[in-house]
DNA sequence: CGAATGTCTATAGAAATAGTAGAGTTACAC
DNA sequence: GTGTAACTCTACTATTTCTATAGACATTCG
């Protein structure tokens, strides 16, 4: 299970994507449109800002904004900042590597193994899907309309 | 991650399937041989035979053996007994599906079908991989070796 | 009988989760 | 240049989950 955390960053980022390029969107409205407790977003915004995901206007007229495209910012981008490693064992993860001090020698675990094709598959998915991907069929769905 | 605890019951399965299929296993033995605390194992063991995936001997000469073949214990069923559903969103749970109170229509629900999507590729491989199969390479290791 | 083994329930410390609170900083509007 | 609306940052807290540990109990074998 990912965390709430997570849902909610994901969330807002849909909700940057989809406003216009150079208009910053308020956390209040985030939160109201997601239904988001605005104090907790809060600290996820300005983590992800810190990750270099967001910028944000501060002042009368500020908010938060995309700092690359949407088509560039895929959902394990996001989940690393937020919920930490992908990985299912801490002797997979590529990011927080940590040896099981339970297991001798990596080479023979028949749990890792197992895991490691997990791993592979979860990543497949999470690094090629992006927030522009999540929004599309919202997009598309719009298109229809307009061409009916 | 999966839990610590996970890991415990999926290393103490391959010793069970590692062992004579009629003779018992010790907690003890299970302990020491896969560095687990014991009166943690305990718990472990207990929910395993609680839902039907060992049984157990008592008294003296007792321990535990698996219930059914090695071949037919699947890593998921394990991981959704020990450590809950398999999914990432609660959402998208098979056996504990709760539905999300902040998303409006799952149909819409733009991180849903990007998690249905990891949801399904980690089931592909966790249903599919069973204990026979982890503690495979063990064995194909030491038929090449018996061959050498 | 008695010792070895599993059974069961309770307890507890540590960490993670999901927020909440509030004082501080910045920038625009006037 | 002041006021106010926004973001910033740190700290705090309640709840739950994780990782065990403890100990009394039940069962079986020799």
């Amino acid at each position: 299970m990912i965390t709430q955390k997570a849902k909610y960053a994901l969330r807002a980022l849909t909700v940057l994507a989809d406003a216009d390029a150079d208009e910053p969107v308020m956390i209040s409205d985030i939160a109201a449109q997601q239904k988001i407790p605005k104090k907790f977003l809060e600290q996820i915004l300005l983590d992800l800002k810190h990750h270099g995901v967001v910028v944000s206007r501060r002042g009368k007229q500020g908010g938060y904004l995309l700092l690359k495209p949407a088509h560039t910012i895929t959902f394990g981008e996001i989940l690393r900042i937020i919920d930490g490693p992908i990985a299912p064992l801490p002797c997979l993860s590529i990011t927080a590597y940590r040896r099981c001090d339970d297991c001798d020698g990596e080479q023979n675990c028949q749990i890792r193994h197992v895991f490691a094709k997990v791993a592979d598959a979860t990543r497949k998915v999470l690094f090629s899907t992006t927030i522009a991907d999540a929004i599309a069929p919202k997009h598309s769905a719009e298109v229809t309309r307009l061409l009916a």
